[in-house]
DNA sequence: TTGATGTTTGCATTCGAAGTCATTATTTAT
DNA sequence: ATAAATAATGACTTCGAATGCAAACATCAA
């Protein structure tokens, strides 16, 4: 019953008779170590259940060995699967996930000081929203950071992202050339730089191509969300042609909506595009015209860039800008 | 350019003009200081952007504060939503989530290293599979382990997990009262201990209603699997009159492939039931009768547990069983 | 055999905060 | 004002592995 010590190089080394050194060169890699005292170690260290202790290493050697990675809890769908990805990555390199949620920008700040004193070797940061500034207290403790599909102007910081403007261009095209003449926009949460980036996008293109001013109603990337936004709109203005959903999920919403409560058609009488290619929105009933965010390459190049900053700190910033592979579903008018 | 060192306890002392133990007691709760050094350190600290060191602080006390999650890669469709709301949980504790994965049953050795090198205070497993070898190696070590949604039938050990029984046989009465005849099972990948659970009990329960020798068919939990499941089954022997898939996502797909390709009408020419109560189950697409685990009772469960194991290593082991809410769709017929 | 290499090895120190213990400052009681 | 009790403080040690350095050892050539 008695709590039992934890077994310490020191420990390993009396018993094997050779010093601590002898122990710690034998789990480090690339150190010199006669076969004899390599393989004497490693025995008593197996029989005496020794594992180096990883605390007692990161604390020598400055380096935890861990990654932050900050999700925002009212995340974006598809974030868990990032997370799992991002998580095998870096497992790849050795590394390990400290998980970190930021609900409100109000806990930035604290969140910034556990990232600090946890010694993570770098962040990754798919929060919704991250500041300038905090990013400059990163920077300041040379702690290296990338962001997860969030495009900074002042590019001064690593990101990976997917392209918006060329996925929502080419699905606002398909609407055109189907011939569509009214359009509404439904965003995603104002208070996410991407939802309002996709916004924009999309009402720029739309005005390019010469439809000023349509409308934009907003949804928090809910299926509910979207069914209410899409409701709400028809009900005081009546069905638009085509809905330019921020998210694939919203844009089922919307589906579901047309097919419940107003008995319309889709494509026939209403077309609907979304955006990510999340895994629902390819179910036969939606098949939702929409642009598929290469995950996996987005997921491996954060970790990469990650590594590079990390091994070589004075490397410069990067920005990797992947491009999503259109989805042409079942949710949109054929083209003329 | 030069890497300027980190601030430490001893700076702050040096410059605030008192010795390090007193700067160690104003970051530690509960520990005598005069309101003026509280003051003059805190200010000193704040001035030279000092933060504890957490790496050192862990050495000292044997406390990391870090909770390792164990999810398989290949996992059950809402461990990600699991996933968030357990880190919720831990935060509120004041500790962190280490994330690991295991992908197969091989790795889990080089795991349980890892978790034993990082000093956990705590493991908490969404795993497929755990063996009852690895739970022992872990009590070895004094790290209490809480396993999540699955039933280990020695019950020395923690656990939470939703009662698959009782929903499975609720669901199954539905079916009965509304008088189907032929039935169908379609499990979850056999290496999973739960979906083998959910098999077992379905089988069960249906031999006890007079319904011996139900066929089964296994999928892998997926959309995809379930409709190729389905397809062909039925493609050799028929339509059956229900079909009782181990998840929510499988009854998806075969309600998607009924739709499609077999003209067959949910719920008027064939019943599905699910299991989960995912999100898109409710869509009004699908409308699944299907059973809701109560996730946000069963991660604070497994935190709750797992903290009191933390602060209290002697107490007994604990298995928290929940009742999950049935909830009923469009995917049943009327009963009787 | 000797000297000149190269390889192993152990000693001692380091990382940064926490906690023990003895000492000093402060408060309270008389 | 003084003794007694309490609070605050600093010197020193601890946690466990990593590493610079010098000593010890082995290897080879002449």
């Amino acid at each position: 019953m008695a709590k039992q010590k934890r077994v310490t190089s020191y420990d390993v080394a009396r018993e094997a008779g050779v010093s601590q050194s002898a122990v710690s060169r034998v789990f480090r890699p690339g150190f010199s170590v006669s076969e004899k005292t390599r393989t004497k170690v490693l025995d008593t260290a197996k029989k005496m259940g020794y594992k180096p202790n990883a605390i007692a290493r990161m604390l020598i050697t400055q380096q935890s060995g861990m990654i932050a990675v900050i999700v925002s809890s009212r995340a974006n769908v598809n974030y868990p699967e990032v997370l799992s990805q991002l998580n095998k990555y870096i497992a790849q390199q050795n590394k390990r996930v400290l998980l970190f949620t930021l609900d409100s920008a109000d806990d930035l700040a604290g969140l910034l000081e556990n990232i600090w004193t946890y010694q993570v070797d770098g962040v990754i940061a798919l929060a919704a929203h991250f500041e300038q500034s905090s990013l400059e207290q990163l920077e300041q403790h040379h702690i290296p950071v990338v962001l997860y599909n969030r495009n900074v102007p002042d590019a001064n910081v690593n990101s990976v992202c997917c392209s918006h403007e060329k996925g929502i261009k080419q699905l606002i095209n398909i609407l055109h050339e189907g011939n569509h003449k009214s359009y509404l926009v439904i965003a995603g949460p104002t208070d996410s730089d991407v939802a309002n980036e996709r916004r924009d996008i999309a009402c720029q293109h739309l005005k390019q191509l010469g439809y000023d001013d349509v409308p934009v109603v907003y949804g928090d990337y809910s299926y509910e969300s979207g069914r209410k936004a899409f409701a709400k709109w028809t009900g005081a203005n009546g069905v638009p042609d085509a809905v330019i959903c921020s998210n694939d999920i919203m844009a089922i919403g919307v589906i579901d909506e047309a097919k419940e409560h107003m008995a319309i058609s889709v494509p026939d009488d209403l077309s609907v595009v979304g955006f990510d290619g999340v895994s629902p929105a390819a179910w036969f009933s939606y098949q939702v015209t929409t642009i598929r965010q290469p995950l996996d390459q987005l997921t491996k190049a954060a970790v990469d860039i990650l590594m590079e900053r990390i091994n070589n700190p004075d490397s410069p910033p990067e920005t990797r800008v992947l491009t999503g592979a259109l989805i042409e579903g079942n949710s949109t008018k054929a083209r003329r």
